[in-house]
DNA sequence: CTCGCTGCAAACCTTTTGCAGTAGG
DNA sequence: CCTACTGCAAAAGGTTTGCAGCGAG
């Protein structure tokens, strides 16, 4: 899970420069498990900075994505969407409200295919969440 | 896996009308297991039929894709993918060159979260394939 | 001071839509 | 004939890039 404080600090340490938007990027991120988009981030960041551009927001998750600090998803296909939560796990994403959900690790991870040297793997239950069973 | 002449036999029996473009459509994806994106498909088309324009062959996809009888994958954050085969079943996307392996059916699916009524599961593995192990 | 970061605007790419003409049934 | 389908062109989003100026270190 993203900690705004330890990412910070390791930014710092290796030069990247710790500016205001970014700081508030990083507490938008800061314990979310709402798999926001970026244009989500930016309304959220906005709310208290509100001249912060799309493109800084953007080009942070982006930058925050390669680092490994969060994870780019794309499970929507309308847009990217990004997990503050870096470490692998399962989704469940409701067909009704669209909420993603993250499940907890499962033991038995289930074995990739002869020949092909997995490094991460990816599932998705889709359906119904508990709200939207009607 | 798509069936050019029964897709084309269903479409006529619900009254939706068999064009030259469409049947184009319909024998590149006749067989097709290489989860081609829809410029990818008109390319293919264009070879015999050079006429015929991207937004045929994206709305004659999405035609296919609402009854089912192609998939929509939302694999590649960059564009739609368009699955020949629209039952279920898992991937194996290679880091290195991006192709996309189709994997059989395996016994025994991941069990979904409780309280979510699961319709379908996903599974992806990502990694470096036979070709691209070196 | 120096450059890395920012914000703006414009470019880019995929996907969607409006519309007049064409042709399948 | 009727109207669904086609191709074009333009719009609509999301993402990326060029650039001048600011400001963190």
């Amino acid at each position: 899970m993203f900690r705004a404080a330890e990412v910070l600090e390791e930014c710092r340490r290796e030069g990247l420069r710790i500016t205001a938007p970014r700081r508030a990027i990083f507490e938008a991120l800061d314990g979310d498990a709402s798999h926001p988009s970026a244009w989500e981030v930016l309304a959220r960041v906005r709310r208290r900075h509100p001249r912060v551009s799309f493109t800084t927001v953007y080009t942070t998750l982006e930058m925050l994505a390669r680092r490994g600090a969060i994870a780019k998803l794309a499970i929507d296909p309308e847009r990217a969407r990004f997990d503050a939560n870096p470490v692998p796990h399962d989704h469940a994403v409701c067909e009704r409200c669209g909420r993603i959900e993250d499940l907890p690790p499962r033991g038995g991870r289930p074995r990739g295919p002869r020949g092909f040297r997995v490094s991460r793997v990816h599932v998705e239950f889709h359906g119904l969440c508990r709200g939207c069973r009607g």
